[in-house]
DNA sequence: TCTGGGGTCCTAGGACCC
DNA sequence: TCTGGGGTCCTAGGACCC
């Protein structure tokens, strides 16, 4: 049986996200701002149309804003993690595997389906059935491989005579497409990687296609012939069968405003320890190596610099936020410099291990006894901040801090709390 | 152009071993 | 002080993704 995949993509994600609860807004360009209120994340249709480009910081804009009448929101990852849920339960039900492959889109396993219904038919069913179970627009990519999915994707997205829905398991339509398509939009090709490709001569997806893997190997790396090879049709990214264990798990944050003393960053970095150790709890891992980092605002190169960072493995790797964060603030302290206003600091949790696999430390002192009553306290402090809206936490973390960060256009929790929800008047 | 908070994978190069 | 060859492991950094 042919192997078919199908990415599933919504449409500026964040935006509909917003303005699925503010109909006044529908024909209104809207744009999501990054953490600090920073750079635009997302753009409404009008938005693009408006030519608001990705990424660009806020303040260089602000004229067009006025002038367009732009509508802005902070960034509201509450609502757009509940509303990603219900588009990915939906899927699940629509089809017989699905990869999660970001807040936004999907791969389908749609192996098969052709015998049953055309593929383009399919795609137009997924997309109907996800606009009516969440209100959320998405576009439909059909291809034998994940790297000609995503560009059939690209294409639904790009051109509306096809109705958000692309089905590109034909080597004809697959050839005809990649030569419109520029190289960059390849999946895996980046800026760096495009510009050297293009001084080959290689700009289109095409010519990429049609280059010796062999020889780009050499020049780039095993990744780009991969692509390749997926773009030729065949599949190098197969299905997992089971979901991958993390290997890191990072919290970071630029501050609202320089944060100057110590106990204010050691106040910003013990948050960072305890939401990333909640992560690791919540996936049932254990760290065997962590890391802090700190670090003044680059960006304002008239001021003086510093930044530093450290890590340490533990002989046992643990789960327990005490541990971590204890262990955190004395790789912190001795970094420390005062005199400089630092822009953004972070926690790393690495070598993450499940407990089977765990080494005993045979010179440690908590009994196992003890470890089990520290496992119990963590469990217990998790169900009371999933529970709660106060929080239980360790004494350092206090808030609302000297750093908090900037949101000055967030939207309400519309799905997630009681008292958040949309009234109908 | 430089703005955000996550992640993954690959490669080169150094340390160290025989 | 210089001379060989081969291997592994680890880390830092780069490139990509959303």
């Amino acid at each position: 049986m042919k192997t078919v995949f199908a990415l599933v993509d919504c449409n500026n994600f964040y935006a509909s996200c917003e303005k699925l609860f503010r109909p006044d807004l529908r024909d209104t360009p809207v744009i999501v701002l990054s953490n600090n209120d920073g750079c635009v994340v997302a753009r409404s249709r009008e938005a693009k149309a408006l030519g608001i480009k990705m990424g660009v910081p806020v303040h260089h804009i602000r004229s067009e804003i006025r002038l367009h009448g732009i509508h802005l929101f902070s960034s509201n990852y509450t609502l757009y993690g509940d509303l990603s849920r219900r588009v990915m339960t939906t899927l699940e039900a629509l089809a017989p595997r699905v990869d999660v492959y970001s807040i936004d889109e999907a791969f389908l396993d749609l192996s098969g389906v052709e015998r049953v219904v055309p593929l383009r038919d399919f795609g137009h069913q997924v997309k109907d059935i996800v606009v009516q179970n969440t209100g959320l627009p998405v576009c439909v990519g059909i291809a034998p491989t994940r790297t000609l999915a995503k560009l059939a994707n690209y294409a639904a997205k790009k051109y509306r005579a096809t109705e958000g829905v692309v089905d590109l398991t034909d080597t004809g339509r697959q050839r005809r497409l990649m030569a419109l398509a520029p190289v960059d939009e390849v999946w895996g090709v980046g800026r760096k990687i495009s510009a050297k490709l293009q001084a080959m001569g290689i700009t289109t997806a095409l010519k990429l296609a049609d280059a010796d893997p062999a020889t780009l190997r050499k020049q780039f790396s095993v990744i780009l012939e991969r692509t390749i090879r997926e773009l030729n049709g065949i599949a190098c990214i197969p299905w997992e069968d089971a979901p991958q264990p993390k290997k890191q798990i990072m919290c970071s944050r630029s501050f609202g405003s320089p944060v100057k003393a110590l106990p204010d960053l050691e106040e910003a970095v013990v948050q960072f320890a305890s939401r990333a150790t909640e992560k690791l709890r919540k996936g049932g891992q254990y760290a065997g190596t962590l890391m802090v980092f700190f670090r003044t605002n680059s960006f304002r190169t008239e001021l003086p610099q510093y930044s530093n960072s450290a890590s340490v493995g533990l002989i046992t790797p643990t789960q327990d936020s005490r541990v971590i964060v204890q262990q955190v603030l004395s790789l912190l302290r001795p970094m420390y410099r005062p005199g400089y206003g630092y822009a953004k600091a972070g926690v790393m949790l690495s070598d993450l291990v499940n407990k089977a696999i765990i080494q005993e430390d045979f010179f440690a002192n908590p009994s196992p006894d003890q470890d089990d009553r520290a496992a119990r306290l963590m469990s217990v402090m998790d169900e009371i901040n999933r529970r709660s809206r106060t929080k239980v936490c360790s004494a350092r973390q206090a808030g609302p801090a000297a750093y908090a960060m900037r949101k000055e256009h967030l939207s309400p929790a519309y799905t997630t709390d009681w008292r958040q929800l949309p009234g109908v008047t």
